[in-house]
DNA sequence: TTGTACGCGTTATCAC
DNA sequence: GTGATAACGCGTACAA
């Protein structure tokens, strides 16, 4: 009835507890024709050593915690469905578990984190969404609670970290619609300073432009507002509107890009559009978009978090750009192939 | 250094570790001048019982197992997300988290749950994306590992199971585009016999028609195709395309509905169009659709995996229709407000 | 090589 | 009411 124990499988090959364990453990240490009475036995009775036991003998969950925020309503879907997975990839690779847990806000994140620790119940735990003065590095680091995140706080990088080359994206963005053709090329993104992924994209657009000589003359191209569709259909027009509107347009967001968008579609505009973070929403618009490594940075971030040293990690992953018929340089050509 | 346990604390309340254990378990059997004392230690050294302990001494881990699936590509972006947290929140109300794991295809996933029900990791399993002859349910029954699953197979319902009534959401898609002025409402869906969702929701399709006395002749307005955006817009041209064309479609999901949208307004066509599942896309699109009461499903799949009775339990959950501009009377408004 | 004893932290049972 | 004892399953130092 009950799973099997050590001692069930010892019973029933024949030899002592410590035997079985040994061969689990320690197979070199126990004679061949042995081991093999034993594992036969193990196979025979489905055994599968007890975590919980394991655990508590250890001292080690083998569990990483991880918060589960609720969705945004206003933003697309983000790239949140593929780090999981890739975590979780990851994660059997190295023989841990996710434990999903909740949290109103990043400071109930942290404290549900210590008494996650506390209990045993995790070992170290895996940040998302990290903001510019994120509380949850410096807290969890006082705690000396194990931890790697997904992103760059503003100024402290004490812990272990992965990131996206976000300017690089943007930048390559750039590059893209310039090998197009274009040279007023427009950004929308959040306003300066609301989160450091939106700073570092915008910085990537300004460099991409600058090596191209294109930056003179384009502060009317930068234009910020929330993450939401309304908003980037309004800041659409707003360029659309200008007297030397651009022809090409890099998103910090693919929600931005999709407002864009839909503007360039309503009024028959020829403006080339670039996302980012390659949605699923993004490929239903046929919508260039940036594409993070994400399974990449699921890797990298359980390496960060279990590989061994108390030292911090830092990783910079670089994007991809994956192009589609909204920056092809033939503008809103028929996506499907379908009418002429 | 290392987490206060049950002796630390009766140590710092000068009582035997036993005292405490009653505090916390059973506080009536302990004078209340006691149970101040040895409360205000607990406070004092932030004491939480050592989980992996008590799973070990209970025989159960107060965790729930859940395969968390690549995301399909192709396939907008699902309900997953919403869903995954309301398990997580209604979880956390039962006092379990829940632990991710991966697996190549549903026997593998059984396999995975049972080595992880073996290893004392998870008591039960949530089952998502159930199919019509979906082999886990079966499976676990007759291993005889505790599982709720968020949908019905095509046959068996011995086991507890949760699901949205989808044929009542497309049902009532048709209602609103009746009342709309709609006489001619097509559908665009999985083939029969893909998926068990499918089914009933071209069922509700079909209901809802007859409803309105509108069945007949209304074999050429029900077409079939993968659940791709392409197909959506391949459909929808086909629709487009027939002597009698439909003023109005009901597709089974957002994806082929943002197809059919696309092709829409391209064309410039007048169809209404309603989807299903309200993801973030459809709020991008500005596409009505079926919203799944995800929260509610979520809370009903832990009450029935969790709560007691060997008896299985059943319980189907009303959508509700979210109308958007797709739909709207006068079609093809501007959804923003923008321009005249 | 194999068997014996102990402890990881908790809780239930049973005397006091 | 309170305190000692045993047990959950495992791993390991120790002795045989």
């Amino acid at each position: 009835m009950h799973p099997p124990t050590v001692e069930d499988v010892a019973r029933a090959a024949g030899v002592s507890r410590q035997t079985v364990s040994n061969v689990l453990n320690a197979p070199e240490r126990v004679r061949p024709e042995t081991r093999q009475r034993v594992e036969a036995a193990i196979d025979q009775l489905g055994y599968r050593p007890n975590r919980v036991a394991q655990s508590l003998r250890a001292s080690t969950s083998r569990m990483i915690g991880y918060r589960i925020e609720p969705m945004h309503p206003q933003s697309l879907s983000s790239i949140h469905d593929r780090f999981l997975h890739a975590l979780a990839e990851a994660g059997r690779a190295a023989d841990h578990h996710l434990l999903l847990f909740t949290a109103n806000d990043p400071e109930d994140e942290v404290a549900n984190v210590q008494a996650l620790h506390r209990a045993g119940a995790i070992d170290g735990v895996i940040l998302y969404g990290i903001s510019t003065a994120d509380p949850r590095p410096p807290g969890l680091r006082q705690l000396r609670i194990p931890f790697a995140a997904f992103g760059r706080t503003g100024a402290d990088s004490a812990h272990s970290w992965v990131d996206i080359d976000n300017a690089a994206g943007t930048a390559a963005a750039v590059d893209h619609l310039v090998a197009g053709g274009h040279r007023r090329i427009a950004f929308v993104g959040y306003p300066e300073g609301a989160a450091a992924v939106g700073d570092r994209r915008a910085e990537g657009w300004r460099t991409g432009l600058d090596r191209h000589g294109l930056l003179a003359g384009s502060r009317h191209l930068d234009l910020r507002g929330e993450d939401s569709l309304a908003t980037g259909a309004w800041l659409g027009e707003a360029l659309l509107d200008h007297p030397t509107p651009p022809t090409a347009v890099v998103a910090a967001t693919d929600t931005l890009a999709a407002g864009v968008l839909r503007v360039v579609q309503r009024r028959g505009a020829r403006l080339a559009v670039v996302g980012f973070d390659d949605t699923p929403t993004a490929a239903a618009l046929d919508l260039s978009s940036v594409r993070q490594p994400i399974e990449a940075v699921g890797h990298a971030m359980i390496r960060a978090l279990l590989g061994g040293g108390t030292e911090p990690t830092a990783q910079l992953l670089p994007p991809e750009l994956i192009v589609r018929a909204s920056s092809a340089p033939q503008l809103n050509p028929d996506p499907l192939g379908a009418t002429p």
